[in-house]
RNA sequence: GCCCACUUGGCGGAAUAGGUAGACGCAAGGGACUUAAAAUCCCUUGUCCGUAAGGACGUCCCGGUUCGAGUCCGGGAGUGGGCACCA
């Protein structure tokens, strides 16, 4: 850099200090075992092929916690990849007739550029990337140990089938009923896939969760309601007449968290897809015609929330095993045969679709608990109370009657305690090229064999003509599939589907600690950099992938790959990015950048001159066109100004209001610094850490860098970046107003420790202009990004006198001065013979005094 | 419907552990510099009363605990988020 430049030239700044630390190598991990480790990870993005607003935010947060961790001296693993599968690197290939792999590929250079501009301390020789030939043999492997684990299994499940497609579409990609590309009807299709053994952990993932101090709450939360445990009872209902139709099982087993109200069961329900009602439906039309008409319509999410609840009779009654009465079995469309056991009892009087359904079908409802208030509420009544018309379980609260009830069930046999999981088995099927292929071949003979280790991997075919919308491009593939045991010699068809992108993603971190080892996960170094010690990244992710994640840590944890159970110590959701947006008189989204303020409250189009409405602010989003691109932004202000004002503005974890006014704020303030170290030369200063200051003004400044350094560590270990920004701005005010003497040896000398400390504090946030105003301050031969985080001398924390606040009944009155450190009987002798104090006080009788000795003294008259 | 979070000036937000509410900014107004403007620098800025000194009120609303509540407790409103036929 040319010194006599005092202009901010941050691109070519920046650009330069990016080399530097690129040669220097600054950011890898040491080898020394000794020095403590931390992993600071953010959530990788998928190649898109631009950095959007949120990407600066969370890699900005992650940046300032890995260079504040390594400047504490932490050993920081900060490395980044790409999440590069997925769905729109296939529409791509469809609408402009390019390769998913050349367009991802593409994408990921743009973005690995765009990120380097921001100047993120990442360890570049790290980066992975999902779609990457040896992360697919890795994966594929991984995939198969699981197999073999018992933790995969194939089975037949509804998916949503776009008819027009011929393909199975995400739920995301469902809107409204409808295929998002080809708005048609969604239909319901059985389908044979992949899924993961996930419920076998749902205790663990629940129980687990409480692990997590440092988690937020929301997701933890989220997180538990999803899981869904609830503990209940399983009842088995026999089934009368069975012999009528042939029947081989004679039970009904019916789970219901409410076992308390089975005096009150007056129906029992079973599902459309419940196992007897695919008997029944086989020799019997009515029942046929209704499933049929179920499954139609049951995939229409609006009529799953709005729809009546309907039913069909199937002649078919049970036994009661407690009241030993005769119940009728329905075929409902409200049970769902995916929880529990597809089977309810009926309690109309006690559930609000029980309720419905009895009132259409004529059943009885019978009441038979009591609110504890004894007012009569229209029933249903779902709450807790007295249990009434039960025989030996009147008068006993609900919570008791559970309990009572299930003793007796087990006591005949009919049922026990059970707890159940709203929690379902990961689909990981996909239906798409653009994704891993799933090891698996089906042999001739029928067995279902994964592929040989030493046929991994299983790659993508590259030959596949995307203009043809129909279908799965594997499937299709001439001979893709087509393969043979190697063993026997038999041939083979290759499975065609490939999995979810979350299965990449749920195991992506411990890949990047060893990035190159020939197996999936190198245990010894995985169970020393694990787990993660700081996760980032959005709230959009708070059930998906961070349970998927959660899971496969404890899958390998009982395979003995790993030796923890939890990926993510510590997780931070960052907030979103917003920005107002604006639309023309016909409706039409308007670009920030294409409008122009007139007056308060009136906006015009840059072009056309008509008028510009402006709305509410939302998350910044392309459908909107509410979005300010980085990359404009960087190429305007530099990286360190959009950093700077990625944090200043408010808590990580709220919301980002991106205005045109905070990011030139921002950039003022850098070149305010930027004139400020410009025009002092302290070349020629020599640097003390301790010095014998005479001077006053000198002892301050000492003392409030000290204050500074004390605060901003602390904000910065509470993840109040805005706070630290704030501090930062505050204590830099301080030498904006000194009125600087180059001849004053000793003001100089102050005002280089000062500054020297202040430029290390600065430096996780703007690390380039950091790199600046450290050589500036004439240290030549070093980094700033290298330099240990300064500690505060609590000695010069220590202050003689302290402001002390005298209220008089919990009103403040004055503030007086008073020596540090004096008892509350002190304090109290010294400020009432102050005659501010008994000025206050007059005639007035005081009933009490409360001294807080420092704080405050407070008199009650 | 159920669960969770949030609510502080014109705006974003500060405020260890219940102890000086409004730090730090943005916006606005005034001033300096300038032929002028931009940029920069300085000052003012919670509301109300008052010429002033000063006083009163003030952290969504109502109530409570306390010498003292933005902070704790009870009730209510609004905003945002998650789940939603889960028996």
């Amino acid at each position: 850099m040319n010194e006599k430049n005092t202009e901010y030239h941050a691109n070519s700044i920046e650009k330069y200090w990016q080399n530097i630390w690129q040669q220097k190598n600054i950011f890898k991990i040491s080898e020394d075992k000794k020095q403590k480790k931390y992993y600071v990870l953010e959530m990788f993005p998928y190649p898109s092929g631009r950095i959007h607003m949120g990407h600066v935010r969370v890699y900005t947060l992650g940046d300032v916690l890995a260079r504040y961790k390594r400047a504490c001296g932490f050993n920081v693993l900060h490395p980044m990849g790409w999440d590069a599968f997925g769905m729109p690197a296939e529409n791509a290939a469809f609408e402009n007739n390019i390769h998913p792999r050349t367009w991802t590929n593409k994408n990921i250079i743009n973005m690995k550029e765009q990120l380097k501009m921001m100047g993120i301390s990442y360890d570049w020789e790290r980066e992975i990337s999902t779609c990457d030939p040896e992360y697919i043999k890795q994966q594929q492997k991984l995939f198969i140990k699981f197999f073999k684990a018992n933790l995969l299994y194939k089975k037949e499940a509804w998916a949503n089938w776009d008819p027009v497609e011929n393909t199975v579409l995400a739920n995301e990609q469902v809107i409204d009923g409808k295929g998002w590309r080809s708005g048609v009807k969604v239909e319901r299709k059985l389908l044979n896939q992949w899924f993961l053994n996930i419920t076998k952990f749902s205790d663990e993932l629940l129980s687990d969760l409480d692990l997590l101090e440092n988690w937020p709450e929301n997701v933890k939360i989220m997180q538990k309601n999803w899981i869904g445990k609830s503990v209940g009872a399983e009842i088995q209902f026999e089934i009368i007449d069975k012999s009528k139709l042939g029947l081989v099982k004679k039970n009904l087993n019916v789970y219901t968290t409410r076992p308390d109200t089975i005096y009150g069961a007056s129906f029992l329900a079973i599902a459309p897809d419940h196992e007897l009602s695919k008997i029944l439906s086989k020799s019997d039309s009515n029942i046929k015609n209704f499933v049929l008409k179920w499954e139609k319509t049951f995939s229409n999410e609006e009529m799953i929330e709005k729809g009546p609840k309907e039913g069909i009779f199937t002649n078919l009654f049970v036994k009661n095993p407690i009241t030993e009465k005769e119940l009728p079995i329905y075929i409902a469309n409200y049970v769902l045969s995916t929880y529990g056991s597809g089977a309810i009892f009926g309690v109309p009087a006690h559930d609000e679709r029980d309720y419905l359904f009895a009132e259409k079908y004529k059943l009885p409802i019978i009441q038979v608990v009591r609110p504890y208030d004894n007012s009569i509420k229209s029933l249903p009544y779902t709450g807790p109370g007295k249990v009434i018309n039960s025989d030996f379980l009147n008068n006993i609260d609900t919570e008791e009657a559970k309990k009572e009830i299930i003793k007796k069930l087990e006591e005949i046999n009919c049922g026990t305690k059970q707890t159940k999981f709203r929690l379902r088995d990961w689909c990981a099927s996909r239906q798409r090229y653009w994704g891993c292929p799933i090891p698996i071949i089906y042999r001739e003979d029928g067995e279902v064999l994964p592929v040989e280790e030493n046929e991994l991997p299983v790659l993508l075919p590259d030959d596949v003509d995307f203009r043809k919308k129909t279908g799965n491009p594997l499937e299709n593939h001439p001979d893709w599939k087509h393969t043979s045991c190697k063993k026997t010699g038999l041939s083979a068809v290759r499975e065609t589907d490939t999995l979810d992108t979350f299965f990449d993603s749920s195991w992506y971190y411990l890949r990047f600690i060893d990035p190159f080892n020939k197996n999936p996960i190198n245990k010894d170094i995985v169970d020393d950099w694990s787990p993660v010690h700081q996760y980032v990244g959005g709230i959009e992710h708070a059930v998906l992938h961070l349970l998927y994640s959660r899971f496969f840590v404890k899958a390998l944890h009982s395979m003995g790959e790993i030796n923890f159970k939890e990926p993510f110590t510590g997780l931070f959701c960052q907030g979103m990015v917003c920005h107002k947006t604006y639309q023309d008189s016909d409706n039409n989204w308007v670009y920030p950048e294409e409008v122009i303020k007139k007056e308060a409250g009136q906006f015009l189009h840059k072009s056309n001159g008509k008028k510009v409405k402006e709305l509410r602010s939302e998350k910044m989003s392309k459908s909107k066109k509410n979005i300010v691109d980085p990359v404009n932004i960087i190429e305007k202000y530099g990286a360190d100004t959009a950093r700077f004002f990625m944090l200043s503005d408010s808590p990580p974890e709220r919301k980002l209001e991106w205005t045109n006014s905070g990011i030139d704020g921002s950039h003022k303030y850098l070149l305010r610094v930027w004139k400020f170290f410009k025009s002092v030369s302290f070349d020629k200063v020599a640097r003390h850490e301790s010095y014998n200051y005479k001077d006053k003004k000198n002892i301050h400044l000492i003392y409030k860098t000290n204050y500074y350094i004390d605060k901003v560590t602390k904000s910065l270990d509470n993840f109040q970046y805005n706070v630290s920004v704030a501090l930062i701005r505050e204590y830099s005010n301080i030498f904006f107003s000194l009125d600087i003497d180059t001849s004053n040896e000793e003001q100089l000398i102050a005002l280089k420790f000062s500054l020297t400390k202040w430029v290390i504090l600065i430096a996780p946030m703007a690390p380039h202009l950091a790199e600046e105003l450290w050589k500036q301050l004439g240290y030549q031969e070093s980094l700033v990004s290298i330099q240990p985080w300064p500690k505060a001398d609590l000695n010069f924390l220590i202050n003689t006198d302290v402001n002390i606040v005298i209220q008089v009944n919990g009103k403040k009155k004055l503030v007086l001065k008073i020596p540090k450190d004096l008892t509350a009987e002190e304090t109290k002798a010294l400020l009432m013979e102050k005659e501010e104090v008994k000025e206050i006080v007059r005639n007035n009788k005081i009933k009490k005094v409360i001294t807080v000795p420092n704080k405050i003294f407070s008199i009650v008259i």
